[in-house]
RNA sequence: GGACAGGUGGCCGAGUGGUUAAAGGCAGCAGACUGUAAAUCUGCCCGCGCAAGCGUACGCUGGUUCGAAUCCAGCCCUGUCCA
């Protein structure tokens, strides 16, 4: 069995989270026997978390799931500096409406997922900003200047990797590990806080944050990194067609949201389960020990599940159903895109850019010329064809044969 | 502030005066095969236009030339080294 006597590391292995502990033994031993504050940083860069933040979301629900406390860390104030890691570019700086709106249209995920309320292991929402902008420079630099050598600061991989490409690296995002290890600090102080989880790039912010604590206060405090969720295929996790596999329904409808998970690599099937669902190990194993078209089954449980914790069940049911009548029946779904072309009607290639399936006119007439655009299942090959259903009823336009829309007038 | 190197399509990367909407690769889309999977093979892959065609595009601005991604000048940005 486990090697761990905590449920949450218990939990966490099992699942499949586990990439590097600071601390294993300590952790484990302070898990077992009291309740945990715990927390994970998400910056707030966009309007909506995608899929790629998903694994570390499901951190804090298993660390609530196992009995302790989750803390959700918006990085409002670590966002006006920009984590450079992972990337060769400099952060473009966001202004202060932007990130109050980011955070508005983030949290709703955490409420969906997390069990926010005064129990002992109700969940923490706190943004970062509220002491990280009243920080004074030479203050800062007093109190935490002297804990960290550039020597050091220049050997993390968000710092080499940059200097090794030979790409610019500002004193700003230079500065961010200090930003993010001093975060730790005030949670530990705060909030008791004595773990912090993230992705396995977060590593060095983490270990850094620990070793303030332990300098500065004399607190021994842990941190745990995920393992980096890659696909069988090589892409990166949540970038797809259109774009990032966006959390909040007004950037990517549960039906594409559902989608996504229904097709999933035969390979990822079952560790994305283990990874993003509740469903018992027991049963995980059934599912993707299925063989050839039967693992149709699993993904389709994946999709389910993921759509519904995300997006709620109504969401989830309502795709997989359009889904079903879409692939299965020939017919269409209602959760399909729909477009309304009035009376005057659209010619075919208009038509697949207004709704989405095509980048341009241009696009739309060459796949219609490879024979790949259908309507009610009859090949279409007049670009100029007119779309005008008759009232009250409706086309279906196909692109391939995985995109499909409604056309009504 | 100085010297050197560099800035090309989503990314990487060829191209040093016309035949270049710009080789090749990656990513992407579609077709075939399948299971709404993978692998493989094939086609496509700046925009507008039914089309002929037109318009944009190689950091920015201006110049040379019949013709510039390619030559010249100034500027901006990046890297390396020097001060």
């Amino acid at each position: 069995m486990s090697k761990y006597t905590s449920d949450l590391l218990r939990l966490l292995e099992e699942r499949g989270h586990l990439h590097q502990i600071t601390d294993p033994e300590a952790l484990d031993a302070l898990a077992a026997k009291q309740v945990v504050t715990g927390y994970v940083g998400f910056d707030p860069t966009a309007p909506s978390l995608h899929i790629g933040n998903l694994a570390s979301i499901m951190l804090l629900k298993r660390l609530q799931d196992a009995g302790h406390r989750p803390i959700v860390i918006m990085g409002g104030g670590t966002a006006k500096v920009g984590d450079p890691s992972g990337r060769d570019e400099t952060r473009q700086m966001l202004t202060e409406e932007k990130l109050a709106s980011n955070i508005a249209g983030i949290q709703g995920t955490f409420e969906r997922i997390l069990r926010f309320d005064d129990s002992e292991t109700g969940a923490l929402l706190i943004n970062n900003d509220d002491w990280l902008s009243k920080l004074g420079y030479v203050e800062l630099l007093r109190d935490v200047g002297p804990h960290f050598t550039i020597n050091r600061m220049l050997t993390f991989d968000s710092v080499k990797l940059r200097l090794d490409r030979e790409q610019p690296l500002t004193f700003i995002e230079f500065n961010y590990m200090i930003m993010q290890a001093y975060d730790y600090l005030v949670l530990a102080r705060e909030y008791n806080c004595q773990l912090q989880m993230g992705g396995s790039d977060q590593w060095g912010n983490i270990v850094n944050g620990i070793e303030l604590a332990r300098r500065i206060d004399g607190k021994e405090v842990y941190g745990v990194t995920a393992p980096l969720i890659t696909r069988s295929d090589g892409q990166k996790m949540g970038k797809s067609v259109s774009g990032a596999i966006w959390l909040n329904e007004d950037q990517l409808p549960a039906y594409d949201f559902w989608q996504y998970w229904r097709n999933t690599d035969d390979r990822d099937v079952g560790h994305f389960l283990r990874i993003f669902t509740d469903i018992p190990l027991e049963e995980i194993a059934r599912l993707e020990a299925l063989e050839g078209a039967e693992i149709n089954e699993a993904k389709i449980v994946l999709a389910n599940a993921v759509t519904a914790m995300v997006r709620g069940d109504e969401a989830a049911k309502a795709a997989e159903a359009t889904a079903k009548e879409t692939f299965a029946g020939g017919g269409a779904g209602e959760d399909l895109p729909t477009l309304a072309v009035g009376n005057e009607g659209m010619r075919v290639a208009a038509a697949l850019t207004a709704i989405g399936f095509t980048a341009s006119n241009g696009e739309a007439k060459r796949k219609i010329a490879e024979g790949a655009v259908k309507l009610d299942d009859a090949a279409v090959n007049d670009p100029g064809f007119l779309l005008l259903p008759s009232q009250g009823t409706q086309l279906r336009l196909s692109l391939g044969k995985k995109k499909h829309g409604l056309v009504t007038r």
